[in-house]
Formats: C-alpha cells, sequence, structure tokens
RNA sequence: UCCUCAGUAGCUCAGUUGGUUAGAGCAUCUGACUGUUAAUCAGAGGGUCACUGGUUCAAGUCCAGUCUGAGGAGCCA
C-alpha cells in the first residue's frame, strides 16, 4: 500500500528532475542535457530568455535557435510567463555570460498577459513595488531581501540551538495588559455592533470567547520568563502586535521579535550574549549569502549616489557588516553617555533639539549622535535612570538607575533593548506598586520570585529591525512580506 | 498623532503669470531586423489630471476639506 503511494509520488515528482539554476550555473558547460523552470525576466531578439527561479538574483540565459521554435510559442514568452526548458548547456557566444542552454523543448507552464502583468524589465520605485507586494519577489531587489531574511531567521535558531536554548512558543493571545510595552489589538467575538453591557454601561467581557478582555500580545518575555527559570536558557521568536499609530520607517504593527531569557545571567552575561549573538548572524549572512549582500550593496551605493554628499555613508554595506563582525561594540553607561553629549559640539552649538540632562529619556537625535557620529559603531547603553524604564528591569544600588542595557544602531537606532530582571520579590512588587501595574493580574509571573528566585536577565531583538541593518534597505515595509502599517492590511 | 512634501498614461516624470485639442521616456500593440544583455528601428493605441466642493468668462494650475503615499518627529523593537 505505501509502496504504491510512494510510486505514485514518483510521477508527481517529476518536476524535480529539474535542476536549479544556482545548482547549474557552478557546473561546466559540458554539453549535457538539463531541465529547468523559472519565470522569464526579459525575452530578446526573439532568441535570448532570461530566466530566474528565484534560487539566485543571476538569470540564466536560454537560447532558442531562430527559425526553430513555433511564432505562437515565442509570443507567449512575455516578462513573467512560466516555463520548462530542456536543452543542452553549452558555453555562451555572447559576452555577458559564461554558460547558456541551447533549448530543445520549451514549454509554457503558465501564460503572462503582458499588457496587465505590472512589472518591466527596468527600474520601479520602492513605493510602488510595495503596493503590488504580491508580485514584488519577482524582482533581484526582493529575492535578495527575502532570501537574506531567511538565512538570518535559520541563523538566529542556529545559534541558540548550538548553545542549548530551548525555542518557546508563547502565545499569541493573552489576557493581561499589565506588560506597558504599548497600545494593543483586542481580540474579541463579541458583536461590535451590540456588545453586551454591564449595569455600568461597560462592555461585559466575561460574555466574550476566553470570558475576559484578551489582546494580541505585544512581547513574549514574560511568558520567556516563567520557561527560563525552570529550563534555564529559552528564546522566542515569533509575530507580536503594537496598534500603535506609528508611521515610520522603522515600525510595523505585526513584526517578529526575538527575545532570549536566561537564568544565571547577570547584565553582563546578556551583554555578552547579545554582542556575540549579532555578530554571529551577520557573520553568517556574510558567508552564505554573498551574492545577494553585493547585490544590495550595489544598489545601495546606486541609491547613495542621489544624495548630496553630506548624506552619503562612508562605508558600503559589506564594510559596514564586516565591521560590526570584527570589532566589539562600545560600552558606556548611561550616565557616560549623558556626560559625552553634554560636552559634544553639537550640543554646545545648540544643535540638539530637545535638551540634554541626566534622567532625560533620550531622544533619536541624541542616540543617533552617539551612534553615528561620536562612536561610528554600535553602542550598548547600560544603567538607565529607573523612572525611563520598565518596572520588570533590576534596581541598581544607587537607587537611581536599573540594571537595563539598550544596543543602538547606526541607522537604525535601537535594536536591542533587555534588561537584567529584578529577581527580589519585594524591590519588584514595590516598583509594581510605584508605576501602578497591577500585582494581582500578574500573580504567575510574581510565583517565579516566590518560588525558588534566581538572578536572570534577557532581551528582545527586533527581528526586520536587523533585516534592515544587513540588507541596508531604507523602510522597514520592504524587508517583511506584506507590512502591516495604520490603514494598511491588504495581501 | 504632529510637521513638511507629494498625488497628471501601466511605470518614471514635465506641464510657465489660470487660456484653445494635456506632453516625453519606458512599457504595451503592429511591422521590420536578428548573438541579444533593460536589444534596436518605424508606426499606433493609451488620461474621470486622487476625490468633493468653491473662486473665475475659463482650473491640471488658485482656495477649502477629505483620502492616499513619502520623509521627519513622538511611541518603541
Amino acid at each position: 500500500m505505501l509502496l504504491t503511494y510512494l510510486y505514485g509520488l514518483q510521477d508527481v515528482f517529476m518536476f524535480n528532475k529539474r535542476i536549479k539554476i544556482r545548482e547549474l550555473l557552478n557546473q561546466p558547460a559540458d554539453g549535457r542535457e538539463v531541465t529547468v523552470m523559472g519565470w522569464v525576466r526579459t525575452f530578446r531578439n526573439n532568441q535570448f530568455i532570461a530566466l530566474n527561479d528565484g534560487s539566485t538574483n543571476t538569470n540564466i540565459q536560454v537560447v532558442l535557435e531562430l527559425g526553430k521554435f513555433d511564432d505562437v510559442l515565442l509570443k507567449r514568452l512575455t516578462t513573467s510567463s512560466s516555463i520548462k526548458v530542456v536543452g543542452h548547456i553549452i558555453p555562451s557566444q555572447g559576452k555577458g555570460q559564461q554558460m547558456e542552454i541551447k533549448a530543445a523543448h520549451v514549454e509554457i507552464l503558465g501564460d503572462a498577459d503582458a499588457e496587465k502583468y505590472p512589472l518591466q524589465p527596468k527600474k520601479h520605485s520602492l513605493e510602488f513595488l510595495r503596493e503590488i507586494a504580491h508580485l514584488r519577489f519577482r524582482t533581484n531587489t526582493f529575492g535578495s531581501v527575502f532570501r537574506v531574511r531567511h538565512a538570518l531567521a535559520f541563523a538566529i535558531h542556529r545559534f541558540f540551538h548550538e548553545k542549548g536554548f530551548v525555542y518557546m512558543h508563547t502565545p499569541v493571545i493573552t489576557a493581561s495588559d499589565a506588560e506597558g510595552a504599548g497600545e494593543m489589538f483586542r481580540v474579541s467575538t463579541l458583536p461590535l455592533d451590540n456588545p453586551p453591557r454591564k449595569e455600568d454601561g461597560t462592555i461585559d467581557f466575561s460574555q466574550d470567547f476566553f470570558g475576559k478582555a484578551t489582546n494580541l500580545t505585544v512581547s513574549g518575555q514574560l511568558e520567556g520568563e516563567l520557561a527560563a527559570t525552570a529550563l534555564g536558557e529559552i528564546y522566542t521568536f515569533g509575530p507580536t502586535f503594537r496598534a500603535e499609530n506609528s508611521n515610520t520607517t522603522r515600525h510595523l504593527a505585526e513584526f517578529w521579535m526575538v527575545e532570549p531569557e536566561m537564568a544565571f545571567y547577570d547584565l553582563e552575561d546578556n551583554m555578552n550574549l547579545a554582542e556575540e549573538f549579532i555578530r554571529y548572524i551577520i557573520r553568517f549572512v556574510l558567508e552564505n549569502n554573498r551574492e545577494d549582500l553585493d547585490f544590495l550593496a550595489q544598489r545601495l551605493d546606486e541609491e547613495e549616489k542621489q544624495l548630496p554628499m553630506d548624506k552619503r555613508s562612508d562605508m558600503g554595506l559589506i564594510q559596514k557588516l564586516e565591521f560590526v563582525v570584527n570589532n566589539r561594540f562600545e560600552r558606556i553607561t548611561y550616565t557616560e553617555a549623558i556626560d559625552i553629549l553634554l560636552q559634544s559640539p553639537a550640543y554646545k552649538k545648540k544643535k540638539f533639539q530637545y535638551d540634554v540632562k541626566w534622567g532625560i529619556d533620550m531622544q533619536s537625535e541624541h542616540e543617533r549622535y552617539l551612534v553615528e557620529k561620536h562612536f561610528q559603531k554600535p553602542v550598548i547603553v547600560t544603567n538607565y535612570p529607573k523612572d525611563i524604564k520598565a518596572f520588570y528591569m533590576r534596581q541598581n544600588d544607587d537607587g537611581k538607575t536599573v540594571a537595563a542595557m539598550d544596543i543602538l544602531a547606526p541607522g537604525i537606532g535601537e535594536i536591542v533593548g533587555g534588561s537584567q530582571r529584578e529577581e527580589r520579590f519585594d524591590r519588584l512588587t514595590g516598583r509594581m506598586l510605584e508605576m501602578n501595574i497591577p500585582a494581582d493580574e500578574l500573580w504567575w509571573y510574581l510565583d517565579t520570585r516566590r518560588f525558588g528566585t534566581v538572578p536572570h536577565a534577557g532581551f528582545g531583538l527586533g527581528f526586520e529591525r536587523i533585516v534592515l541593518f544587513v540588507t541596508g534597505m531604507g523602510n522597514i515595509r520592504d524587508v517583511i512580506a506584506f507590512p502591516r502599517t495604520p490603514k494598511n492590511a491588504e495581501f
């Protein structure tokens, strides 16, 4: 029975006789017969097909001998039509490529009406491509972006796996509104037009699906801490939702976040891990996606040529990534950061729009100055004033600061935010009281401090922000397949 | 949410102090050519000038509102 089934599958999987273009290009042009399948990028001169199958940005040139193929077939070889080609690989007579396929058979798998297909073999604006996000994968830029995105995701799992971390799937739907990480999306099955109400007129969520008000998660951290204080070292990597009305190049309403959480780690351990982690995943991409990075670097170069000299970056994309891999991040305390800002020429010349003094939550302009002007590399800032940080961060002995650490990256800003967590029950509940965090709703979180509490730490990394940094793209909406932003949930 | 800028052909954009039938390049279609590299050459078709209202003899152009997009800010990852 199983055998018949498998034999049946063999027929179904005949397509797997095909060779991927990425693989084909590394083989000798020895006249062998091969089968390739892909999408037509351009068809020149009624003879030359530039064929792409998504395995690489490099197209394979398929040559159709004049007069050998039916005119009706030739007419159907339009941009983005899909085809199967059987032919022989030979050294190319033309100049632009080493190898080409002399076609014996060409079969149309799917037509693409040239009058209606929106992509042309030319430059398109990223804004236009965003409007046709379902088709933009078929461009070189987005092919590279999404292969790099994949490689980063894979490298993240590999890094933590090698270190013995356990991958946790924390819930997407949560009942606690206490995390304070921003506006939340309500999850409800109650009728919007006529929800049940309590006597005082407020909505009666006891009749809702979960019997209480629920939202989409804004962070898996609190649940992550529960797992870490038993399994030791865990990480989450999942979708995260913020209902903030943010319209910027670095915010999404739905994004992916990586949140490791480690028992028996202090702030120093936390920083060391975060830095090693970022270096590791960037090195992985440098080693495994060089062709895509080269393409993206070239794209960025051309884009920057449009800018005035003073707006251009000093380093190319590859240089920038190699620099991050090969150099220690700068580590300073918040207090030192404020001192640097106060002594900066920018401050003395009153270039900052916002005032600088100890206690402020640093503005973008301040972070950019530190990272892009003063240090010109990623900077880890530690020990922030407690009043501008979350309730769960460990209170330092000075009574003023907490054991927080933010990693700031050139061009992106905050890429990692983390801290050593407050493991002392009294300190934690005391801070919750001061900050009006309802302790009763978080009884389960506090139980970790009641029973066998341990020093622990963790951080969150915005996945799309690291993809932005690595690909050199300018807008976060161009490094996620189908961006969700205010007024946009298309596709 | 705030500030600034923008919305004209499928795409990228021009359109003067308001003035007759709104243009170009690319793409598309037709034909020619054929070792091309975003092929080339010739011709053709293609427009609710974002939407609504107003000013005016006359609005793509001026005014108001709305919608959408971009950049910056805030919030943050």
